[in-house]
DNA sequence: GCCGTTTTCGGCCCGACTGTTTTCAGTCG
């Protein structure tokens, strides 16, 4: 791990510690910040602090930079360790449950003595919490709740981390003696959002002193076959991981075919596993007597759609030229608007729309109309300089009624207008899709943000009729993003099928607070080609001038 | 603890929701 991942996590367990132990808000608030800044930071922390130009980062002041210091002379922080030293390190996991503060967690510490989450789960099954203070049967029953879900939680990881881990892996595998190629396979190869094994395929030149090599470094379970290997193990000690071993290219081709999947699209493709000896996969899909599906859209929902829909993808990064949807420190980015030009002038795009909160998300630091004035003078600004063209957006909060958060008068101001919604998730399915409906009927709305709200393995979808919604914005002419950010990869791939059958238009954006996130935007396309979109259905893709016919198909915007 | 200054200390995002409690604390976004 970098010294600065060391540092940002330090600081976010420090903050952790010091709400434990009731220090002032404030502080916890500075070092939670800190923490994020800290690991945001485009260059390595090592070069900040021998620049010197740690100094300047705002956010760190020098309480923070005397942490820095030490851990990265000493490799530790003492008062840290101190507080740390005081309770069981068990106890520190209990944040990660929803629902329970800090304040809440000492209670139990001290009252009945929890020290893990181990703890609370039996408290709750012996029904030893409803009835303490400030407790009752329905806060047991959600920490029950929510203690399953971490669990089940924890048997995933987020395709980012997945990708991570698997390029370490593949680096390990390929640098191993005896070797002739290796890839990944199986959901990871498919794309899915959240992956339970990391699975990766390996040809050799002999199965046993691979087996031999590779269980110096790792413990094995293994399970043989005829004539291939199969081992599994667990990679950083917390991974799933599988290797499927061949020593023949014909059985490698056939094992990769195989274990991609999915065992549903196997099925619906009536393959039997004796055609499939063939020097490629292309081979395979000719025997079959079918088109070659690219391993991203290996879905059983492929078949459930016409064959219009069903060609390869042929979206790249490359076709991008518009970088929409991102935050600067207008509202909760981390960087400003002329960090993130020149970052995304770097990266190629042609065009950007800056899309900052709205004045309702408070949490976010939304702009207020004075704020929206200011940045719309820095936007003409920069615009006057050469380069990249910034258009004037906003990511306006769909209020719970359905109205959005600013008077027509001001939406009528911005080039772009995104809608989105950020609070008052628990609305019943058809309030929750009146809600969205509405908002997607307005005039001004150019794209509907995150439809379903989901953030993987942290937070259900909100209840809403996705086909509804699809439909409203198919009508309204309205794009649909694909939020690229690997916890939200939303809208969910299962529902791109269809609104393409419907004619939407897509977005794909990572919604960037800061330059480091930039290229986020890569699990967006990855997610979108799952579901077969095409260039000329994102608007990201299109020409400045098409773009800007795009954005006057409704209302008539002046650039 | 950080920031920005009225350069030495006051302000720091705050409203909604939930589940308790009986008027509000804790948590979240």
């Amino acid at each position: 791990m970098s010294l600065k991942s060391e540092i940002a996590e330090l600081l976010g367990t420090y903050s952790d510690f010091l709400e434990f132990t009731g220090d002032n808000p404030f502080k916890i608030k500075a070092f939670r910040n800190a923490s994020e800044i800290i690991y945001s930071l485009k260059n390595e922390l090592e070069e900040y602090i021998a620049s010197g130009e740690i100094k300047n980062i705002k956010g760190i002041g020098k309480g923070i930079l005397a942490i820095i210091d030490e851990y990265s002379k000493t490799g530790k922080v003492i008062e840290y360790e101190q507080i740390k030293s005081k309770y069981p390190a068990s106890i520190w996991e209990l944040f990660s449950i929803k629902g329970l503060g800090a304040k809440k967690i000492k209670f139990l510490y001290e009252q009945i003595n929890i020290a893990s989450v181990d703890d609370l789960s039996r408290a709750c099954r012996e029904n030893k919490i409803a009835g303490l203070k400030g407790f009752g049967v329905k806060t047991q029953e959600k920490i029950l709740k929510e203690i399953q879900r971490l669990n089940e939680a924890k048997k995933y990881l987020l395709l980012n981390l997945a990708i991570r881990n698997a390029e370490e892996l593949l680096k390990q595998i390929s640098e191993t003696k005896g070797v002739i190629k290796c890839e990944v396979t199986g959901e990871l190869r498919r794309i899915q959002e959240i992956i339970s094994s990391i699975e990766i395929i390996v040809l050799v030149k002999d199965l046993l002193s691979f087996k031999n090599l590779f269980g110096k470094k790792y413990k094995l379970t293994e399970a043989e076959d005829h004539n291939n290997l199969t081992l599994t193990f667990l990679l950083n000690e917390t991974v799933p991981c599988i290797l499927y071993v061949v020593e023949n290219q014909r059985q490698y081709t056939k094992l990769l075919f195989e274990t991609t999947g999915s065992k549903e699209f196997l099925q619906k493709l009536n393959y039997q596993s004796q055609v499939s000896e063939a020097a490629s996969e292309t081979e395979i899909f000719q025997k079959l007597q079918h088109p070659f599906v690219i391993p991203e859209m290996r879905e059983e929902i492929y078949f459930d759609f016409p064959a219009k829909l069903q060609t390869a993808s042929n979206l790249t990064l490359k076709k991008f030229k518009g970088f929409l949807h991102f935050h600067t420190n207008y509202s909760d980015g981390l960087n400003a608007l002329e960090e993130m030009k020149e970052e995304c002038t770097n990266l190629g795009f042609e065009y950007a729309a800056v899309c900052d909160h709205s004045k309702s998300a408070f949490y976010a630091n939304g702009m207020n109309e004075k704020k929206v004035l200011e940045q719309k003078t820095l936007i003409k600004e920069l615009n006057k300089k050469n380069g990249l063209h910034i258009f004037h957006g906003v990511e306006c909060d769909i209020l719970s009624d359905g109205k959005l958060d600013f008077s027509n008068e001001v939406l009528k101001s911005f080039d772009f207008v995104v809608v989105s919604v950020h609070s008052v998730f628990g609305l019943s399915e058809e309030e929750m899709t009146k809600r969205i409906i509405k908002a997607v009927e307005s005039e001004y709305s150019d794209l509907l943000g995150h439809p379903s709200g989901r953030l993987l393995l942290t937070r259900e979808p909100y209840k809403v009729n996705m086909k509804k919604i699809i439909e409203a914005c198919s009508a309204n002419n309205v794009a649909i993003e694909i939020n690229a950010n690997p916890q939200r990869l939303d809208l969910d791939w299962r529902w791109i099928y269809f609104a393409r059958e419907k004619g939407c238009q897509f977005s794909i954006n990572p919604d960037a607070h800061s330059v480091n996130t930039i290229h986020e935007i890569n699990y967006g396309i990855m997610i979108a080609r799952k579901g077969g979109i095409q260039t000329n259905e994102v608007i990201n893709c299109y020409s400045i001038n098409d773009f800007k016919k795009f954005l006057n198909r409704k209302v008539n915007r002046k650039f």
